[in-house]
DNA sequence: AAGACGGGGTA
DNA sequence: TACCCAGTCTT
């Protein structure tokens, strides 16, 4: 055992954060946290762990759920693409494993939306197997620590990275290693404002000496945003409201929606014949995501409006509205206007 | 190799 | 604003 992994194991055993999934190394629970908190903050990803342990105590009951209930459990927290490939990996592992989780990182590696961190992770956790994790937070704390200023999202960014935090590994405690290492880069060596003087590496850190702790990691990407306009209509009759369901690939697949009209700038809908409808102005939304800039605007209208839209509508009981999983867009303007209440 | 994919938080 | 988060998949 190195020093320093004697060091991290010490530091970790003192600070560590009393996590839910850490209670047991049940592989279930386990691989369900690894991927909520993919591109996720533990304070954001918390609850939606515990609403999922409580609604699906086993790969079981995941696997035999709809996939809209497992999108609803999902509702509001991202990435939806994780909800839809959890349930297809739940199936597999129930049909090809009998509900046994695969117990090596070749196995684990090859499931739905499991990649190369959560493979390592659940691996190093769960079976003891030393495979050194590398997530956002292990890019940080190493390239400070080392001074390495190569791309962290660059092809041989990665390979340099991976290759380091092999070598630092503890192949005796994989599992409590790689955790120690995540925690240090959560609680310690932080995006902004790190806390270099309580660092126990404070005399090894070789961007603190040269004072570039503020320069690393380097990033050569940067996400471009487009902006998209919609336009949704509230179509209200009774206790009922129309509905449909995202298909295509694109934002939100397999969540559901308001009717919808997308256009390409935010005059269009000026052309867009709505007279006879007579939609009435209701609330305006910016919406920020990773990629886009939604400009939304919502309309009450009637059934009328639904003859100049394509697509496949169907009436649903307000009573019902919690079985569907929507958009955090359309709930913030459902919950606005009182057609629903927040969770 | 480069984009796409959500939503919330920080400075 | 810009950047980050226990990343992965598609093109």
């Amino acid at each position: 055992m190195t020093d320093f992994a004697i060091k991290l194991q010490q530091w970790f055993t003192v600070n560590k954060r009393e996590l839910p999934w850490r209670m047991v190394n049940d592989p279930y629970k386990v691989w369900l946290s690894e991927i909520i908190l993919q591109q996720t903050q533990v304070v954001q990803g918390e609850s939606y762990y515990l609403k999922f342990v409580d609604s699906f105590p086993t790969v079981f009951d995941l696997a035999s759920a709809s996939e809209d209930r497992v999108l609803r459990r999902w509702q509001g927290l991202g990435y939806y693409s994780r909800a839809r490939n959890l349930h297809a990996a739940a199936k597999t592992i129930v049909d090809d494993y009998n509900g046994v989780f695969p117990n090596t990182f070749n196995d684990i590696i090859k499931l739905k939306g499991v990649g190369p961190y959560t493979a390592a992770a659940i691996a190093s956790i769960c079976f003891d197997e030393p495979c050194a994790v590398v997530d956002g937070n292990v890019f940080r704390f190493i390239s400070r620590l080392k001074g390495i200023s190569t791309a962290i999202d660059s092809t041989v960014g990665k390979k340099e990275f991976s290759q380091i935090a092999d070598e630092l590994l503890d192949k005796e405690n994989a599992g409590e290693h790689n955790q120690a290492m995540m925690e240090m880069g959560a609680l310690v060596c932080r995006p902004s404002n790190p806390l270099c003087h309580d660092c126990p590496f404070n005399t090894d850190c070789v961007a603190l000496a040269s004072k570039q702790i503020g320069n690393l990691p380097y990033k050569e990407k940067r996400t471009k945003q487009r902006a998209r306009y919609l336009h949704f209509f509230l179509i209200r009759n009774e206790n009922k409201i129309v509905l449909e369901k995202r298909n295509a690939k694109d934002i939100w697949k397999n969540l559901y929606q308001l009717p919808l009209k997308e256009t390409r700038s935010a005059k269009k809908i000026k052309s867009f014949d709505l007279r006879e409808s007579q939609p009435l102005f209701v609330k305006k939304y910016k919406h920020i995501l990773s990629h886009q800039i939604l400009y939304a605007s919502f309309y009450f209208a009637d059934k009328s409006v639904l003859s100049q839209l394509e697509g496949e509508y169907f009436d649903v009981d307000l009573e019902l509205l919690d079985d569907y999983a929507f958009p955090q867009l359309v709930v913030n303007f459902l919950s606005d206007v009182g057609v629903v209440k927040t969770d």
